[in-house]
DNA sequence: ATAAACTTTCAGTAATTACTGAAAAAATAA
DNA sequence: TTATTTTTTCAGTAATTACTGAAAGTTTAT
């Protein structure tokens, strides 16, 4: 038993690392991707200047990308009796982290599209030249599919654990 | 009747702007997707000289990013006979759009987290320590999950368009 | 072979996004 | 009230990402 304190620590780090590279790939930036890792793996609530400490960066930083990530619903703020600061505690069920992405998603990317895609087909929708009903219909094609998707997704991120995994089973099955 | 082509062409330059702003909002590049928007309502196939034209932007940029849409899939390359350069032309169908999206973020975005996880995963499958324990659960539900996000949207993705509305309506029946 | 048409690469630069650190504001305690 | 602790803001700077334009490479025609 070479100090399992050293493992856990240099796995958690990599972790982090990883995670973060991973929202840099996708368009989380970096170091909110590196505190929700930290504190989803976090055996106890974190201060401000804990993370500071942990992930070497500054009070702004770390600020910011907490706020930003109780923003997401993915950590929350904590205050213990007796001690003045904020202290924050990550979501760790993993359906209910699903549920905090889907639905911001949703409101953040998806909810806006949408927004696009019935203007244009409005716009659009007295034009009597090939062109215009081509568009039109273009239009018309991606608003019908990706409000049907949003509301799909709607659906599945309200539903309970354990009905969606039985729903789920039924690809399968 | 007053000028159906100006409507088109307002109308479809909103849509491109805006396409292009969304997808600097998620990861993807503002160039990118504003050349997508191009040619998902571009009436006939385009050039690459066609494309600077329209959107204003140098060669190497409309080059690299042309092919990468070809890389995710998303338009494809087609020659005129006669002519000697390349032509591109989108993929309109959006249920096949989807799953192409679908199929490169799994390839890019996910496969490389699954691997993250489970490295760490079993990196830390002997711990027996109160914080390794923990650890490895945590990295065992988050593998698990993503695994089976996973699996679902490749078994989405590969059905046919009409298979997948009728399994859809099941949710909303 | 040479030339013309077209595609690809890439060094340099521009634009954007992220981060720091210190100062201001807010909250609580004495 | 004043002092102390903690949070928030933000101007300046660093790091990253995207774009340009020209040169090099490739392909097809003559």
């Amino acid at each position: 038993m070479s100090d399992e304190r050293t493992k856990v620590e240099e796995t958690r780090d990599e972790f982090i690392t990883q995670w973060g590279i991973m929202g840099a790939q996708w368009g989380i930036n970096r170091t909110m991707a590196q505190i929700h890792a930290l504190l989803m793996t976090a055996p106890e609530v974190m201060s401000t200047d804990e993370v500071m400490e942990v992930l070497e960066i500054s009070r702004g930083n770390a600020h910011t990308n907490l706020k930003d990530l109780v923003g997401w619903g993915l950590i929350r703020i904590v205050t213990k009796k007796g001690e003045r600061k904020e202290f924050f505690e990550a979501e760790k069920d993993v359906w209910e982290i699903f549920r905090r992405v889907a639905q911001e998603r949703k409101r953040r990317e998806i909810d806006p599209a949408l927004q696009t895609l019935r203007n244009c087909k409005e716009a659009t929708q007295d034009l009597t030249s090939p062109e215009g009903i081509a568009f039109h219909e273009q239009m018309e094609r991606l608003e019908d599919f990706v409000s049907f998707a949003s509301k799909m997704g709607e659906r599945v991120a309200s539903m309970q654990h354990g009905k969606a995994i039985k729903l789920a089973m039924k690809f399968f099955g």
